[in-house]
DNA sequence: CTATGTTGTTGGTGTGACCAACGTTAGCGA
DNA sequence: TCGCTAACGTTGGTCACACCAACAACATAG
């Protein structure tokens, strides 16, 4: 096992993105069981907590891309675990709720990231762990007020 | 701005990819003047740590597949920041070589990344930003041990 | 009523991380 | 020495995720 350039242990960037790998790794592992997929996962946890809900809210509040939401819905509402249904109110939007099946798929996802979180973070105590978080919580956080503005970004 | 669901904020997995999507974003922004990419660096890195290589070893050092680092190679020998030739020793292998423009390549995304490194992590102090680095190495380092075996999987 | 902006949708792009297969070459055991 | 195995480079894919550009339909502010 030749060793990785030192060089690259002390850029955070580098850490992160790579232990970042190793996270969707186990992640996707998990998640193949479940014929699912992170997005699908963002989207569901959105839609239970907060509700019924468009397309682009939908986006916004969990980081994808308008574009990616349209996909993503059509895989959920394949499988039944949303519905999509156009908004009386306005026309332009599709109101997307989620399903009893979507809560149920939603909840067992919620397991095999507790299983995965485990695996990732195993070398560390729970005070770390709870240590890590705090951090990583806060550096998100500041990223989370200055996005890309997103939502509307149309070429006009 | 609508907030994320809450849930995903308790799962290391979501802060930790999230995260590493700001952190990508950042480093894509300062390469891009550099007209190169995150695989190009890691290359470049190691081969100045470590001396001439082969293409295979390359790959192990920097957990990059073969295939991409033949790709990637063809890229940097093509601006002239390696070079590639046969090895007379084994006729298999390609010794990969850095060149001085690779070096002052290199030094200049190390200038990106550090600069990376200050916007990623601004809303730490010095001390919680090495501990950040410290946990995040223990990680990295655990999950290292326990890679896919890298190098040789071919499908004989 | 017109201008502006939002929404859903289509159809791309790029990066990174893979995997499968093939020809070539080395090296080892029988 | 022959033959098998394993490693190397290379080609040619796949998938997930993050994005961007453009357009038609619709809503709304002026």
């Amino acid at each position: 096992m030749e060793s990785p350039p030192s060089r690259l242990s002390a850029k955070p960037s580098w850490l992160i993105t790579q232990l970042a790998v190793h996270a969707r790794r186990l992640v996707f592992a998990g998640f193949a069981e479940t014929d699912a997929r992170g997005y699908h996962y963002r989207l569901l946890a959105a839609l239970e907590e907060f509700g019924p809900m468009s397309q682009a809210t939908l986006g916004r509040r969990c980081s994808v891309d308008r574009s990616d939401v349209v996909n993503a819905v059509n895989e959920l509402a394949g499988q039944g675990l949303v519905e999509r249904a156009p908004d009386p109110a306005d026309r332009r939007r599709n109101t997307v709720t989620i399903t009893d099946a979507g809560r149920s798929r939603l909840r067992r996802m919620d397991g095999v990231l507790d299983g995965v979180q485990d695996d990732l973070l195993a070398p560390l105590s729970a005070d770390e762990r709870r240590h890590l978080v705090a951090l990583l919580g806060r550096v998100l956080d500041h990223h989370a007020g200055q996005l890309p503005d997103d939502g509307t970004r149309d070429g006009a």
